[in-house]
DNA sequence: ATGCAATTTTACAACGGATGAAAAATGTAA
DNA sequence: TTACATTTTTCATCCGTTGTAAAATTGCAT
């Protein structure tokens, strides 16, 4: 007889700590020696399970990080799926991206502390950075796709891939920038702003700088 | 006695072909047998040299394919240095970025059935997706640092990485989503000056769906 | 409780990418 | 030719990753 997905026995228990305790270790180790500094085997130990044991859990070392990063997609998918009648590209747009950032930020005080060390190694490891922008990168796409339904007939998908991909764009480019000039979490929140305001208002309209 | 390294002895000409060898074998291996399928020591021995020689010339597999990639980069930022004056921000980020994607397109035909194989095995092995999206923000940040300096005193870092951020990321989405969907050459042209023309118009004046 | 079936974990072996170090080969200058 | 600088090769090793089959664990029915 099989079982189903959803049971709560034991089983599934342990698994879930098993992974939560990989996780953990895993992120934790990264902060402490470094990412290639620390090995899988490592990880295993800390988690008390076999090295192999560790691949069943996640299917590379990079994704110990970016584990839990998939599943705030469908929540702003959905966003866009049962959008306000009437509500404007931009408005759900900018709507959209808030949510999102502002999902990152919320939770406990444990997850902020942790969500900012996976931050930073993140950001420290090329290897790291190049997945996280491709994970980024495929967010946008989705969310193009999604835009180009929820304005069936008036939006084209290419159209709707450069609203996203300028507004996101924007954002990243100018959070990135404020976040090297080492900036205060204050700061680099207002960088975001000036940069959707940006995106909203076309380049060509820059203030000091236009025609 | 030291050699320069503007030497046009044996020893340089056997590197330059060693190189070109190594590269050429690379990218036909991987566009017959594909990127995974092909490995290091099956390139080394095509282009008759060991396997340990590969890295002499290539820090890892995915550099054989972005090696020259890197050297496009200065002409744009010394364009940016070199702006003519009185010249829009909106105006001088538009001529780079055609003369980027413009020099991408040239050279003999061979160059161009080398290009394109190239594109396609990028966009066919995620490993090296995520690798030429972390060198496009790489370039991106720099261009906004270049731009900072041009603008000195008009232009903020933060409003530059915006406005770099906005603009590629709009021809970047636009431009993925048009070949996505198996748009010909002309048609991917038009879905880049659209996303161009859109972020300098900015999102919420967006003709169709605007308030 | 006991045995059976499904599932998970483990140990083991192997492959490919990457690095370090020393030996061998090669180009260069005198 | 000889001595030196540089490059290539060989060899050993580490780590991430995967396949496989044995062993352990769990859920369930009797």
């Amino acid at each position: 007889m099989q079982y189903s997905s959803l049971m709560s026995g034991l089983r599934e228990r342990k698994k879930q700590r098993t992974r939560r305790a990989l996780a953990d270790a895993a992120i934790r180790l990264f902060a402490e020696r470094g990412y290639e500094e620390t090995t899988i085997a490592e990880i295993a130990a800390e988690a008390e399970v076999s090295t192999r044991t560790f691949f069943g859990y996640f299917a590379s070392k990079e994704d110990v990080i970016f584990h839990d990063s998939a599943g705030r997609m469908e929540e702003l998918l959905a966003m866009v799926a049962d959008r306000r009648p009437g509500e404007t590209l931009a408005d759900l747009l900018v709507r959209v991206l808030r949510h999102g950032l502002e999902s990152t930020a919320d939770g406990d005080s444990f997850s902020l502390t942790e969500a900012k060390a996976r931050m930073d190694v993140i950001m420290s490891v090329p290897a790291l950075q190049a997945r996280g922008l491709r994970l980024l990168f495929d967010s946008q796409m989705r969310l193009a796709g999604a835009l180009c339904d929820a304005f069936a007939g008036e939006l084209d998908l290419v159209e709707a891939a450069a609203a996203v991909g300028s507004l996101v764009g924007a954002v990243k480019l100018a959070t990135m920038a404020s976040l090297t000039r080492g900036d205060t979490g204050e700061q680099v929140r207002e960088a975001m702003t000036v940069a959707t305001e940006l995106a909203l208002r076309g380049l060509g309209a820059s203030g000091k700088i236009s025609a």
